[in-house]
DNA sequence: TATGAATGAGGTTTCATTCAT
DNA sequence: AATGAATGAAACCTCATTCAT
């Protein structure tokens, strides 16, 4: 990945988020990259090329960001982690850049990409299990729910503060 | 209103649901309304117009949907019905896409109808109060949290069953 | 002549006067005039029409504006009375719009009112001639398009005094 | 300046001569510069920007044209030449385009250059005060206001013949 | 690898005009 | 006589993409 490469799809990352995908053209993702339009295309093929780098890349950045929740062995701890893993989006404009775009990208091309949530899920499920929760399943649907009501509410309610509700989830779940 | 008008309507809002805002040209909404293009523009001045007129029809709708909800007085029902309300919504067709709708219009625009939910916000934070809830203010907006949740996963995941999950929020809030 | 038919002719001149004919829409003449689009096509026909309609006119009141200088027999209050004119064009508005838009007309369609003018080219000639210029012609040109010169100024320029330039010249054809 | 846009700003300035600039589409100049729409809004963003660019290049002709007149020490040549100036737009075909845009622009946009005749006048002034003339500012003037209205009958008036009336207004200036 | 001129299809919008009422 | 809904063509402009350099 060239130095060029790298800036067009940051560029790309950051427009997408901020306007969406359609409402995004090449040109001005060329321009903000500093960089000639053609470049995009002989890098992505396709506009749409340059969409998919941007959602592979965010497939591995998820993975590495679950991963560490997935493998935590505490069942209560695996919970917290998940409810601080939404407080650490809302607090770092990247990761809430990248979250976001996640969302926008979903909500614009109608994939929601489930297999990327399915570890966490089981994992969830788990934890609600071993703590004795009634429907583990359930439950751990549930805190997933809340996770994409909290995305849409990060990225679309100006003024939206996840610290006290988080917080209230939190010990909600501590028992 | 026009009877040509109401087909315009009809028709953007069914094609903004499937393909979002931007992706939807003004020429393929003509087209689908069985009408001229310009029509759309002497009734509806821009396609952004076009837009508001849908946002300020569902408004209304919106707001038809929820009074019911509100000016229920029995605080169990309330919350009962709020859910109910979700249910409904994942199984009649054309709420669904209305409702898909505003949400769509939401990630594409970034203007979150936040006044649309206070009422409910607040009539849900009164009745958690009334049934003693610790943290009635907490307990309403994770509801409005689920409910957002809800609407992603209705919309976005193919296949996803809405009726187990909304079954088990109604138990768990019966107590 | 009905009331609806003056009031669009008088829009239209002003209109058209202002921002000129391709630039002015008949929708903002309909507008302007208080007045359904349709009725301006019921009444002149095209937009074409309308313009044709607003040129006859002119021809007319040009006619009864030079037919007072043309038969002026004094020679000499005869030139004295054509500068005269453009000094009253020069500070009265409705005079100045109305020839405004002549001259825009003929910018605009490319068509000269030379026969408009013929009658006072004659009489100027002559007028010279008993005067006992040495080319009356040329010198009855000469005025002429110093009209056309005068003209192009005062609703080019913006701030253009006409006054001081026309009492100059009416001395110096004073003799 | 690349040879396509060459090819546009001449088509589009020969167009615009002709027919005005409302009248021409940008698929006419397009059409006849033998390119593509699009590269009429790559080079200069607008229909408008195109009209900038064309008349920048005007004023930039304008001015070649006036300096050799302005620099002219004796004041009777320098009149002379003024004259010799409108003689010559009136013999080729292609000072006379480039002088019936500058016009046609004007009255269709309504900006008058004033800034790019008053070297002229000043030059001109100067010279009527050095031949001794008792209103030198407003025989300059008169001379630029005949050479407008020169230029109005040069443009509109078929078949108008410039050549007589130059060499009588020469003689007249020669004393 | 990188540029930027060039394209063609399609997007939104305007406009003169027609027609039912 | 008058309205205003409706149309279709054409206007200006944007965009993803290609290509010569």
């Amino acid at each position: 990945m060239t130095e060029k490469q790298e800036k067009i799809l940051k560029s790309a990352l950051q427009l997408f988020a901020q306007e969406g995908y359609h409402a995004t053209s090449t040109s001005k993702v060329a321009k903000h990259a500093g960089v000639s339009e053609g470049l995009i295309f002989r890098h992505f093929e396709n506009k749409e090329g340059l969409l998919d780098a941007i959602i592979i890349e965010g497939e591995e950045r998820s993975q590495a960001l679950f991963s560490d929740i997935i493998f935590t062995s505490d069942a209560e701890e695996l919970i917290q982690k998940t409810l601080d893993m939404m407080l650490s989006v809302s607090l770092n404009p990247d990761e809430f850049e990248f979250w976001k775009l996640q969302y926008k990208i979903k909500w614009e091309t109608e994939r929601y990409g489930e297999h990327k949530m399915e570890p966490l899920l089981l994992a969830l499920t788990n934890a609600f299990s071993k703590l004795s929760y009634e429907s583990p399943e359930m439950e751990a649907m549930n805190l997933l729910i809340i996770i994409d009501g909290l995305a849409t509410r990060l990225a679309l309610q100006k003024g939206f503060e996840a610290e006290p509700i988080i917080t209230f989830l939190k010990r909600k779940y501590k028992g």
